[in-house]
DNA sequence: ATCGCAGATGCAACTTTTTGCAGGTGCGGT
DNA sequence: ACCGCACCTGCAAAAAGTTGCATCTGCGAT
């Protein structure tokens, strides 16, 4: 498992033109792949390290971070917007029979986003999908 | 163009079990495939039919509305999420550079449901995309 | 036609997210 | 090491969306 540091992190920033700032590194910092978080909790893990920041600091920062496509936002449905350090596309299963969710490997989702390139020329994103339907036991 | 009134809204809403209701009506009334509203444009709307209508009221149908398969429920990066009455799938392809948008046919979103079906026997409804990314013009 | 109740609505409080603005700070240039 | 300013941040208010509860109502049953 990749560790990160806060050297490492400051890099990633500098190196796509984004300023360093306390409040960046603590936030990615908060953030790792394989976990999603909500913004509030997001806000809480940053809170405890360092205090005085602001929640709207932390949307901002998330929406930057989201357009950098360093994190995923995804509404899973569960109320409040789930974010995630993006390390590997993944995508999500969700059924709306029983709530159960299923990991979706991104083989699966990449020949359309080749189909769109031919088609369309246009270079899809699609790093985490929440997919909605009903699982097999549900759909009867 | 499918021209649709009260009785055949009303029909709708019965077939599927649910109760038949002015403020039902006048909210389904107010959206037509092709369209995208926000929530507020959709009280706006039923407002002046139905004056006294709550916007809580409004979201609780929506989201019904949204799990029964007759409005998509998307979030097209524009602040408000934007609601659409389905009849016959579509999706948006939206460009993060310059803003543009593109409508994608389901015809090549189709094999993600299939595949995601043969494989995980998931009933997937992608039933409207917005696939954010960059394009062709953008892309360079 | 009337009754009863599960489900819908209105209302108000609350949570979540966005935005405008004034002051603060990272960092390239000197 | 210092400056300058474009970019960030904190703050406060607004906008967008959710929830609990008391009342009301559509509609199946009598
Ligand atoms: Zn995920
Ligand atoms: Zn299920
Ligand atoms: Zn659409
Ligand atoms: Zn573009």
């Amino acid at each position: 498992m990749e560790q990160i540091g806060p050297e490492h992190l400051a890099r990633r920033l500098r190196d796509i033109g984004q300023r360093v700032t306390p409040q960046r590194l603590a936030i990615l910092g908060a953030l790792r792949p394989g976990e999603h978080l909500s913004a509030d909790e997001v806000f809480a893990a940053v809170e405890s390290s360092l205090p005085g920041v602001n929640r709207s600091t932390v949307y901002r920062t998330l929406e930057m971070l989201r357009d950098l496509s360093l994190v995923s936002e995804t509404d899973l449905g569960g109320g409040a917007r789930q974010y995630e350090r993006i390390e590997g596309r993944h995508h999500h299963l969700i059924c709306q029979g029983c709530g159960r969710q299923q990991e979706l490997e991104d083989a699966l989702v990449a020949p359309l986003r080749s189909t769109i390139f031919e088609r369309y020329g246009f270079a899809a994103g699609i790093e985490h999908l929440a997919i909605f339907g009903l699982c097999g036991e549900c759909a009867r």
